[in-house]
DNA sequence: GTAGGGTTAG
């Protein structure tokens, strides 16, 4: 931690609002003791201008009786401070100005002042300015306009400057050079394109401030294309940009995010031989940066010796957008000790580096440097960024206290709310909060998706989204992305091609994420064709792309293919990471690939520099145990750094359960510390093994510790989809509508089958009861009712689809094998482990699950 | 005298 810069932060002078702050008083009791004299003198440096206004009055009293001329000498004075303390001085002596005492210079009096105004940007007086000297009767020359224009345009007031446009039409201006740039600005700024371009085109001779003017325009308006192809006609017709065309063109590369261009457009700096300066070094550091040459903006930053506010901004925020939090803050660090005072930019960059760091400490720091310093007045981005900081370090508290505070609340302050409620998983406060919003935009709509998603509240996530198509907004990629992921977990194919041609339809930009979770969709609903179709189709590809078709042909029990695409990947030279390894893992364990995931295993930390996680442990118990290796699954587990979790010993058993090995099963059950917990996994999995064997004496028992604790055993359902309905059964579910018919069904397919030789294992029904009761129960499992529905409910050679929440039995495997031969049906089950592809008799699995 | 770089939420 930067712990100068928490000194320093923590030590300058507080003012009076620090007082009323929420997070004063516990900033108070935090702070390090005060040493003002550590601190650099910028962070004490007060407002300024003070001691001027105190030298104008003096002025004042010593020109008063000597006429209009010292009029002029105090008002120029006044200018020249320029702070709206002295602005506001000299329009007050201007307005006591009468007619007759306007004397020569005046003009040049008003026109500074106007400037002045302009500088500091306060149109309003550039305006008043303006009005009083028309009133006196000094008339404006063609110096007049460009800055009042430029003031008008600083703060945003556009119906003032037309006003001023015509004005100067009016008095014959227009023609002037300078003031049609001025104009080329003004009009780009009102988002009036069009008419912007029609002045330059019209202009008999332009300089190069004509054309920065144009290039500058259409890069802020979002034509950053067109920009640089004009920069490139100024060239060709003979201008000489300089380095404020620099910036600008640099700029406009920076969003279209072309490295290409950018550093083509960056050798010009050298061949027209323009002097650099601070802005083109921010610009270029940024455009890089944008540009991902992260290396190339690194080394431009640091040869620059005399860095600015700007730059030392740039690199911060890019740092704090890649991740790397502690690298802002020592960037924050390093302009404490030596560079400019930070401004409300930095402390963006602070905060949302303190909210990435769980920095509680330092983003009250920076609170309390905020206030003091008065950036959070009139700066809705700071306050909505203390909100998201706060919620992120857990003090929704306080998070609150900024948000009820704020007099102008705006959508992206209730986002910011909502999104915090979001990451700590509140759903009800999050549903709360989103009826309650004034206005709602994509974001919100987002916020809220994103986060239903993240509590696996897929449903309600595709909810949200039929009801935000209701309300007639526009979904985009990162809507798509998280509606995907529900797709994912849903299994719903039909869901899922839904999806896809709603992306496609609506023309929903692509890039690699959304791509990339489509082919984890596409895997997750068992369509491993188009995962790799749309794979195939990606321009560019990082780990997580790779991770996820390795991951959808485990799903599909596609080892070999799994294995294939990772030295595909190695050879491209992407570099794995931890997830693509449980994809691996799982892969080998899905095919029986004992030996290849072994040795996976092994070169993670040899090869790859992964520590293996616990999750990794995990595949590879599974991998041994699926194998039948129970007494290695058990060593290994026993060698294992780190404590085995539940999940561990739960695939041990269930493994156990599959070879039929009670002794190791009641030893991993009593390891558990599952057992001593509220959720059920592990119990259930020992009293099923117990009962498949008939040890029902067994069974009463875990089953009544159990009981004692209040658990109890999640019930089996299924799901299919018919005609874009989704039908969801639960075993030995008898409510739905058409439960006659699936009866009806069941019995015939169990005639089938029996004629076809096949015989129920009775050893899967977990119950106490008598052979018939078995039998009976078996038939009622939910896959089984899911699949009799979609056969009499779909035409002949429809593929059956069904989504199981638990892992499938032995008995409904080897059903859904005879009945894919039987009705020469296609049929998928998708168990909470992976993907069964039924077919002619045979499951994709191999029998090996 | 006109034109320029960094900005919060998903």
């Amino acid at each position: 931690m930067a712990l100068s810069s928490l000194a320093t932060l923590c030590s300058s002078p507080p003012v009076s609002a620090v007082r009323d702050s929420p997070a004063v008083s516990n900033l108070n009791g935090l702070s390090p003791v005060a040493d003002d004299a550590a601190a650099p003198s910028a962070f004490l440096r007060s407002g300024g201008g003070g001691g001027d206004l105190k030298e104008i009055k003096q002025l004042h009293c010593r020109v008063a009786k000597k006429g209009p001329t010292h009029n002029n000498e105090l008002i120029a004075k006044c200018a020249e401070v320029g702070t709206p303390e002295s602005l506001d001085y000299a329009l007050k002596v201007f307005e006591g100005w009468k007619e007759d005492e306007c004397v020569a210079g005046s003009l040049f009096v008003c026109n500074s002042l106007i400037r002045a105004c302009s500088f500091a940007g306060l149109g309003e007086r550039a305006i008043l300015v303006f009005v009083r000297m028309l009133e006196m009767g000094v008339m404006p020359d063609k110096y007049t306009f460009p800055f009042l224009l430029s003031a008008c345009t600083k703060v945003s007031w556009f119906r003032e400057g037309v006003q001023v446009h015509g004005a100067i039409v009016k008095m014959g201006f227009a023609g002037d050079m300078f003031v049609a740039n001025t104009l080329i600005h003004f009009h780009f700024e009102c988002g009036d394109v069009v008419d912007g371009r029609r002045l330059f085109d019209k202009m008999p001779e332009r300089n190069v401030v004509s054309w920065t003017s144009l290039i500058c325009g259409y890069s802020r308006r979002d034509c950053p294309k067109e920009a640089v192809s004009l920069f490139f006609d100024m060239v060709e017709a003979g201008a000489v940009p300089n380095s404020v065309t620099m910036v600008c063109v640099i700029a406009a590369c920076a969003k279209l995010q072309d490295l290409k261009l950018g550093e083509r457009v960056h050798s010009y700096i050298g061949n027209l031989d323009i002097e650099p300066n601070g802005h083109m070094v921010s610009a270029l550091v940024d455009m890089y940066m944008k540009c991902g040459a992260f290396v190339t903006a690194k080394r431009i930053f640091d040869c620059c010796v005399e860095r600015n506010l700007v730059l030392y901004n740039t690199i911060m925020s890019h740092y704090v957008k890649r991740g790397m939090a502690r690298e802002a803050l020592a960037v924050l660090d390093e302009m404490l000790e030596q560079g400019p005072q930070p401004d409300r930019v930095t402390m963006l960059s602070a905060i949302s580096a303190s909210a990435a760091l769980n920095e509680l400490f330092f983003g009250k720091a920076c609170h309390g440097y905020i206030l003091r310093n008065g950036l959070q007045e009139k700066d809705d981005n700071i306050n909505n960024a203390m909100i998201d900081m706060y919620m992120k370090c857990g003090e929704s508290g306080l998070a609150c206290t900024i948000f009820n505070s704020m007099s102008n609340k705006t959508v992206v302050s209730w986002n910011s709310l909502l999104a915090g409620y979001v990451k700590i998983g509140d759903v009800r406060s999050t549903r709360e909060i989103f009826d309650e919003m004034p206005e709602r935009d994509l974001v919100s709509w987002n916020i809220m998706i994103g986060g239903l998603v993240q509590e696996s509240l897929f449903e309600e996530a595709i909810e949200f989204f039929r009801m935000m198509q209701r309300e007639g907004i526009k979904a985009d990629k990162v809507t798509i992305v998280s509606v995907a992921s529900a797709c994912g977990n849903l299994g719903s194919l039909g869901l899922a091609k839904w999806i896809y041609h709603y992306t496609e339809e609506n023309v929903i930009e692509r890039d690699m994420l959304l791509d990339t979770a489509f082919v984890d969709m596409f895997g997750r609903c068992g369509d491993p064709k188009m995962a790799v179709q749309i794979f195939e189709k990606m321009e560019k590809r990082d780990v997580s792309s790779w991770t996820a078709i390795i991951c959808a042909m485990a799903t599909e029990g596609n080892g070999k293919q799994a294995l294939e695409l990772f030295k595909e990947m190695l050879t491209q030279g992407v570099e794995p990471d931890d997830v693509t390894f449980v994809g691996l893992l799982t892969a080998c364990s899905h095919s029986g690939l004992v030996e290849q995931g072994r040795r996976l295993f092994q070169s993670m930390e040899e090869v790859y520099g992964i520590s293996p996680k616990v999750v990794h442990y995990g595949c590879v118990v599974d991998l041994l145990g699926r194998a039948g290796l129970l007494e290695e699954a058990l060593d290994f587990i026993k060698s294992m750094p780190i404590e085995p979790n539940d999940i561990i010993w739960g695939s041990l058993l269930s493994s156990c359960r599959t070879h039929k090995n009670v002794e190791i099963a009641a030893y991993a059950a009593n390891r558990s510390p599952e057992l001593t917990s509220d959720r059920t996994g592990i119990p259930v999995v020992l009293s099923n093994i117990y009962a498949s064997e008939g040890k029902w004496s067994e069974v009463a028992k875990v089953r009544l510790k159990m009981k004692e604790r209040g658990m109890h055993k999640v019930p089996g359902s299924s799901s299919t989809e018919v005609n874009g309905v989704v039908h969801q059964f639960s075993s030995g579910d008898e409510s739905h509508p058409e439960m006659s018919r699936i009866a009806q069904m069941l019995d015939e397919i169990n005639c089938k089958l029996r004629d076809a030789g096949h015989v129920p294992d009775l050893r899967n029904v977990l119950l106490d009861v008598d052979d018939h009761e078995k039998k009976f129960l078996l038939s009622r499992h939910s896959e089984k009712l899911a699949i009799a529905y979609t056969l009499i409910s779909t035409g002949q050679k429809m593929p059956v689809r069904v989504v199981k929440n638990l892992r499938t039995c032995s008995d409904c495997h080897t059903y859904a094998k005879l009945v894919s031969k039987v009705y020469d049906r296609e049929i998928s089950i998708r168990d909470n482990n992976r993907f069964h592809f039924f077919k002619e008799g045979f499951c994709s699995c191999g029998d090996f699950w």
